[in-house]
DNA sequence: GTGAAAGCGCTAACAA
DNA sequence: TTGTTAGCGCTTTCAC
């Protein structure tokens, strides 16, 4: 096994002093004279002494540990949130747990509400992106304070939101603005029934009297795109395309030039999140920004506000901005 | 603050039985008899009861927690594989825990190792693929279990491997094989002096006899490759560009398509990685699948056999796929 | 198979 | 300002 961590009492043998004075130190708990703080700083140093945090936890029922609750960790806006979310959380000196769940099945939201409560945290932080996170939401027991990340707001818990319905609309309202007749809409896969990026579509062609289109579903993967990419371009009535992501905006466009069809000149397609690889693309994808990272941010930052009792907001929300780029432009004369 | 959980002497009130008896129920540790063990059982649903971690961890100085350090955590690579090492850890009834390191600097790796040392942890995955991965790596206390994961095999710790310099290797004799006199290098950030990649590549010219050109530094950032793509474009013997990376090679291609040169017709572009969107990509990009979240998981297994003594495996290796598409074609015959 | 007793490493409450 | 005492919720001896 080899020589055990030095405990609090190994420091405050070697110090000199008793094990609450260390403990003060460690905390700053309470006032402690110079010197004895400088003896067992040293201490501390000579036995590169780090204190237990499960005994802390403990003793203390408190915790620098947060968990992020998620559906998906690897796909772009889940990544970029988490990684927001454990960046602020690191500067407050916080560490973060990640809970995946991958279904709502009962099973696997007990599974994950369990591996909270057996753990102690300071909070939560969901990822309120799809239907796990919807229900894991749900389960986490209201003594535990915790915020909901989303595109929608929607609950009365604590949230940071990234306000998908106002960007979706406003970029349904500049495809109309081109002149097309109407937008045609390919849906990711939402948390509910509905989901901002969808409803934000709808309300723009509704306010503008332009017909709404069934909507296309389309799976996470990429490449379930090139289908609806292929069906879009068959149909002669189709001129611009307002894509649930960019990923999907990908395949989609894939599916219209296998068609024969070129983007932006016979088909206008739209996508969503501004992936890195947006502007890259051929053409340069019109896409809404949206700040993923930042979002995390904001929802620890309002996590820290609950835990501490500091400020009593309870929503943070952000306007998602608009990037025109290549992929969008006014229609055909020869389609629609 | 509301009522407290439940602890176990609630559940061994309740249950009509000793403490000691509800933890041999909760860890299996000794039996129980029938009859109570159901007592037991009824009492924890009922309180639903969950043990505290940081109790059980500060008694028997184990827990069901790793963590994973990482330079990064939402880029794609990482993401996979943490999403992989997370996938086997719940698999097996683990926790993830996630420290991200985002500098080589001595306060930052300290501050990193600190969190590691105020865990109780079963083990710790150091994702080795970068400087702050390798700097991490040194100074986790050899008492800790560790696994290192990365594309080069290299130190005496345990670890997993995608033989990255293998699959290079393999890629450019494909482009040497199609006839180009040589293959330029595009280079993504190296963890060390050198890479896997570069050394395979490198490898594979010096067995051909053929010329090794000056290596081209891009950053993370795909769009560092577009004025390579420029550069490499302008050069009329250049006919063959590897790049370190899927998101590389794309800037790279984009590059090459401003300055108006054609991807394959007038040079060959490959990528590493396989990307989600390398197929979906114009031309679908050839380029090396690494089973990122496979390296993951094996990367938990091998950890969990150090952990438990089971096993003594103390390296795992993969060789990454070369998957052909339409970047790649032999040369051609204007230029060179 | 079961319970009583001890104690993990730390912080909180109280006295001095 | 400092030390003494108690105890967080659990597992681990050790008797029986």
């Amino acid at each position: 096994m080899g020589p055990r961590n030095p405990t609090i009492s190994d420091v405050a043998e070697r110090a000199g002093v008793s094990v609450p004075t260390v403990s003060r130190v460690l905390t700053g708990a309470a006032r402690v004279s110079p010197q004895k703080r400088e003896l067992v700083e040293a201490a501390i140093a000579e036995l590169n002494f780090r204190p237990s945090s499960a005994a802390r936890a403990l003793v203390s029922r408190k915790s620098r540990t947060i968990a992020v609750i998620a559906g998906n960790t690897s796909r772009y806006g889940y990544a970029e949130t988490i990684r927001g979310v454990e960046i602020a959380a690191r500067a407050e000196g916080y560490t973060v747990m990640i809970i995946v769940v991958e279904s709502a099945d009962e099973d696997e939201v007990d599974r994950a509400v369990s591996v909270v409560l057996t753990q102690t945290l300071a909070g939560v932080v969901v990822l309120k992106f799809d239907p796990p996170g919807v229900a894991a939401l749900k389960q986490i027991p209201a003594a535990l304070p915790v915020v909901a990340l989303s595109g929608t707001r929607e609950t009365g818990v604590r949230q940071a939101v990234l306000d998908e319905a106002a960007a979706a609309e406003e970029l349904t309202d500049y495809l109309l603005g081109l002149g097309h007749r109407t937008v045609h809409h390919v849906r990711v896969p939402p948390s509910r029934r509905v989901d901002g990026r969808t409803t934000g579509w709808k309300r723009a062609l509704t306010t503008a009297g332009a017909p709404v289109p069934p909507v296309h579903d389309a799976t996470w993967d990429p490449k379930s795109g090139i289908a609806i990419g292929r069906d879009l371009a068959a149909d002669p009535s189709v001129t611009a395309v307002f894509c649930g992501n960019d990923e999907i905006a990908m395949g989609v466009m894939r599916g219209i030039s296998e068609a024969g069809l070129r983007v932006p000149q016979d088909i206008s397609v739209a996508g969503f999140d501004d992936h890195p690889l947006a502007e890259l693309w051929s053409p340069p994808l019109t896409t809404v920004e949206q700040d993923f990272s930042g979002l995390g941010g904001r929802g620890f930052q309002l996590l820290l506000e609950g835990v501490d009792g500091t400020g009593d907001r309870r929503y943070s929300s952000e306007r998602p901005r608009l990037i025109l780029r290549d992929s969008t432009a006014p229609p055909s004369p020869v389609r629609g």
